[in-house]
DNA sequence: TGCCTATGATTGATCGGCAG
DNA sequence: GCTGCCGATCAATCATAGGC
């Protein structure tokens, strides 16, 4: 979803293009269950460990650099 | 879809519902600022303390009420009259 | 007791702004 | 000029609480 500012949000008429949403990604236990692993390990992934993560996990790099991103936050809230 | 919920079982999913005066004072706030339901972390704060519950609290009652607000303005038109007037 | 709606929480992804 | 990160938010969804 996009922030902005407040108002009436027409719901999106793109089709999607894969699954349910093709914005959302339903990441799998096995895909989570690693990317855990290496953020217990490392906080922050270098370009390299990155490439290496999505591929082994058969995710492209934005959606592990998120990933990652997001799991910092759930950790700054507690 | 077999997707394995067991991330979800996290205890904070056992969550309860907000004290009736908490839902008042956040409403309040909400139809008081409806041009701009954005409160600033500071009001975050205060409203935290007076609802007592946590900001991220906060912060998540804010998010769920603007996106229902909007999916809902006709029948939450209603909801908006009566705060409105309570504020007058 | 069962079903449906209301509601708090979670999370992949986006937006604006800042730093390198 | 472009990329990554942070903080806030969005939007969809999950799971339980509450009402009938």
């Amino acid at each position: 979803g996009k922030p902005g500012e407040y108002g009436y949000t027409p719901p999106s008429t793109a089709a999607p293009q894969t699954g349910p949403n093709s914005g959302r990604t339903n990441f799998t236990n096995k895909q989570l269950t690693e990317l855990e692993k290496e953020f217990h390990f490392n906080k922050y992934l270098t370009r390299a460990r990155r490439i290496e993560i999505a591929a082994s996990l058969g995710l492209n790099e934005t959606q592990v650099k998120i990933w990652f991103q997001n799991r910092r936050m759930k950790q700054k809230k507690r | 879809v077999m997707i394995l919920r067991s991330r979800f079982l996290d205890a904070r999913r056992k969550r309860r519902n907000f004290s009736k005066q908490a839902t008042e004072v956040l409403n309040e706030y909400f139809y008081s600022h409806l041009s701009n339901p954005y409160p600033s972390e500071e009001a975050k704060e205060e409203l935290a303390r007076k609802c007592s519950i946590t900001v991220s609290q906060i912060s998540n009652w804010f998010g769920n009420k603007r996106i229902r607000y909007k999916k809902n303005i006709g029948k939450a038109q209603e909801e908006a009259n009566m705060y409105a007037a309570k504020a007058a």
